[in-house]
DNA sequence: AGCACGCCGACT
DNA sequence: GTCGGCGTGCTC
């Protein structure tokens, strides 16, 4: 553009910033005049400053992201100024380096990253005031002195101030004493901001004395962490050996200085109160809890002792990792191995692998702890790129369970039944013996699919391509897709016979069944995201087990991580071959450690634990491997197989993911992103092909999927081929760099 | 993503 | 007559 008129020079003449908001518009990044008032001034706009902007008839927090005038192709009349700075501290530089970064990586609007760093509703918003009561100068005449008064002023002699609900759960006296005392001048009251405390960890404290495995693991990342410096770790050891008081060595190290903080993420269903009691017994003090049911209030708290540094330890879901840190010294990824680290939704990305970048941007150490790890991590691990400490015994006096397949061709269950007749037996020992028993089984419900059993009809969910689930505790049909749900009918919608419904296939709630009538005597329950709908009910739950008032636990995954319970002896693994089918690329590899993690939960006390596995394939190498206690060799063949064929991570995978509400449309899509896919003798594309769930809550799905090798700049490949691309109405394109989930 | 505008159908 | 369904278009 030589062309330089008058206008041009004026929008020079203006300093310009560009601000990033949470906005898809132009990948969220829009520009704003930076005010200079008698409030502020130039400078005070640097990058990485928070600011409140007006957008449309909003206003929006964003955040400064350029400060340089990026002359924008709208015209300057439409710029408008910003409103006010909301906080002057920037943003840590590393931050806003790793918000680029992921967005780059991933292939995701810098506004949608930036979403996940600063969206918590409310945030800047002026703090909840709370009402604060203290003992007024002329109160030492009161008329009528009842004892319950009295208390009140007894309670407020030492001149702290304390809210009314501090008062009434200190004294149990009722709120109107307290306003009675307030109205005849007692008391005085006064309204105060609430600010988040966030009490110290005790640095004096202890942990329980390692053993020389966990020692030597914990003084080489101790050293690590005293030197500052990025460095990735593999903490590899075995189900009960005591990952977790090695990284909380770790954390101590790394609390050590001043304003230090540290993060463990962990999987979302992992972050139980046992391992909160641990923490608490470790360092004196709870962690900072970040997930995605925490509420408002304690979601800004954390937000703001996380920017501030008062916060030390944060431990949360994979979410936690965008959080502002201060003064990040070291993170901990526990259960690395877990695929719920990978989102699924909106920016795509993997907590395990970002947990690294971060790590690199912070220069801290990281720790990836797992008895299973992930391929990825173990071959990172041999090349040396990550350095592997290994425990190979467990805690104490605990061994390793002894695994054992059962053959069902051999030996099978009557029809209609699921446990096979040698668990059964197993079971009815160890509840003769006072043992506590888990089975697993990864299906929720009464029964995956009901059909009729004269006209063969099959309950389906309209808005999704799947069958609808039997819950039938509660009487229902449910779609584990999208939720709907519809009452149990007691005839069949389709010929109208009675008493023809028929349940195919287990669930948990089946086989709560079948556990009740085979050992009537036993105290069984059932433990899934179903019954267990509150931190609350869990905790009870685990409080029954722990207290051993329960013989039978069922469950789903939710039981196979993070819970210690030294008197449960015996696993049955109901249907070790689930996992198996439908063959995506890391079926083995999950199924194994899955059923090592529920393995795991046998034995961990005094006691041994034994684990059985139901399987019609005991030949199957995962089934092979596990009752071989032989994970290397499979992992090993894993590996060999994925570099022969040149998958992750030997070979890059990107998924295209097509959806929209007209099934043509979205095929269209797909057959003008394969006419313009990339070709090249190291990448191919495959599909387009109808997801495997075709439809989800209205969406039909299509997929591409593109294959590249190792060294091929995937990103920069799919950018440009989706934007060649003409678009079709209505069907969206959602990119997933590295995908886990095949559906 | 939000939010407003606007154009249709179904009610007090 | 109005209320409210969601298609379309705009926001620095």
């Amino acid at each position: 553009m030589p062309f330089i008129d008058h206008d041009d020079l004026k929008v020079d003449a203006v300093q310009l910033v560009t601000v990033l908001l949470p906005v898809p518009l132009n990948g969220g990044l829009l520009t704003y005049k930076p005010v200079s008032d008698e409030r502020y001034n130039q400078n005070d706009f640097s990058i990485g400053t928070l600011v409140e902007v007006p957008l449309g008839k909003r206003k929006l927090v964003g955040l400064i992201w350029e400060t340089q005038g990026v002359n924008p192709d709208i015209g300057i009349d439409k710029i408008k100024p910003i409103n006010r700075i909301i906080q002057a501290q920037p943003l840590a530089d590393e931050l806003l380096k790793f918000i680029d970064w992921v967005a780059t990586y991933t292939l995701s609007p810098l506004g949608a990253v930036y979403k996940m760093c600063a969206s918590v509703p409310g945030l800047f918003e002026e703090g909840q005031k709370k009402k604060i009561y203290a003992l007024s100068d002329n109160g030492s005449e009161v008329a009528r002195l009842t004892p319950a008064r009295q208390s009140v002023i007894d309670l407020l002699q030492d001149q702290k101030l304390r809210s009314a609900a501090e008062i009434k759960n200190d004294l149990g006296v009722s709120d109107s004493v307290i306003k009675g005392l307030e109205k005849i001048g007692v008391l005085k009251s006064r309204e105060i901001e609430t600010k988040g405390v966030f009490e110290k960890p005790d640095l004096t404290l202890r942990g329980p004395s390692l053993s020389d495995e966990q020692a030597i693991a914990a003084t080489a990342i101790r050293k690590a962490v005293a030197s500052s410096q990025f460095k990735p770790f593999l903490l590899d050891g075995v189900t009960g050996a005591g990952k977790t008081e090695v990284y909380f060595e770790a954390i101590a190290e790394a609390l050590q200085g001043e304003g230090a903080q540290a993060l463990v993420l962990v999987p979302e269903i992992a972050l139980t109160s046992q391992w909160l009691g641990r923490f608490k017994e470790r360092f004196g003090v709870h962690p900072v809890v970040w997930h995605s049911d925490i509420g408002q209030g304690a979601r800004k708290k954390a937000w703001h002792g996380i920017a501030s540094g008062e916060a030390r330890v944060v431990v949360g879901a994979r979410s936690a990792l965008f959080l502002p840190y201060s003064n990040l010294t070291f993170i901990a990824v526990d259960e690395e191995h877990d695929q719920s680290f990978k989102q699924e939704e909106g920016v795509m990305y993997h907590a395990r692998d970002m947990a690294i970048v971060r790590a690199k941007f912070a220069n801290c150490p990281v720790v990836l702890a797992s008895a299973t790890p992930s391929l990825e991590t173990l071959v990172n691990a041999d090349s040396g790129r990550f350095e592997t400490l290994k425990l190979r015994e467990r805690f104490g006096a605990a061994v390793m369970p002894s695994i054992r397949a059962l053959d069902m061709r051999v030996e099978p269950p009557e029809s209609g039944k699921w446990l096979s007749p040698a668990l059964v037996k197993e079971i009815k020992a160890r509840i003769k013996s006072g043992e506590q028993i888990m089975l697993f089984l990864n299906r929720r419900g009464y029964a995956p699919l009901t059909l009729c059993r004269t006209c063969g009809h099959r309950f389906g969910c309209d808005e999704c391509a799947s069958w609808l689930v039997e819950h039938r505790f509660r009487r229902e049909l449910q779609c584990h897709h999208c939720g709907y749900t519809e009452p149990m009918p007691a005839k069949c919608p389709e010929c109208d016979n009675e008493d023809t419904l028929a349940p195919c296939g287990p669930g948990v709630e089946r086989l709560f069944e079948e556990v009740s009538s085979e050992f009537p005597e036993a105290r069984t329950t059932v433990m899934t995201s179903d019954t267990m709908t509150s931190p609350k009910a869990t905790a009870y739950m685990v409080g029954q087990i722990e207290k051993g008032l329960l013989d039978i636990v069922i469950g789903t995954q939710i039981l196979t991580k993070g819970y210690h319970f030294p008197n449960l002896t015996l696993v049955g693994v109901v249907d070790a071959d689930l996992g198996l089918r439908g063959g995506d690329l890391r079926a083995a590899e999950r199924t194994y450690q899955q059923l090592m993690q529920v393995a795991g939960r046998a034995g961990r006390a005094e006691k041994p634990g034994t684990v059985y596995l139901q399987t019609y394939e005991p030949e199957h190498p995962v089934v092979d491997a596990l009752t071989k206690a032989d994970g290397e060799s499979l992992m090993a063949m894993e590996r060999e197989m994925r570099e022969r064929f040149q998958m992750p991570p030997f070979g890059r995978l990107v998924a295209l993911i097509l959806s929209g509400p007209d099934i043509k449309a979205v095929a269209e899509m797909g057959r003008r992103l394969a006419v313009s896919a990339p070709r090249g003798d190291v990448l191919n594309v495959l599909g387009p092909a109808p997801a495997p769930l075709t439809k989800i809550r209205g969406q039909y799905r299509y997929r591409l999927l593109l294959h590249a090798s190792k060294t091929t700049k995937v990103q920069s490949m799919v950018f440009n081929w989706v934007e060649r691309t003409q678009k079709v109405r209505g069907v969206r394109i959602k990119i997933d760099v590295d995908p886990y989930s095949f559906l």
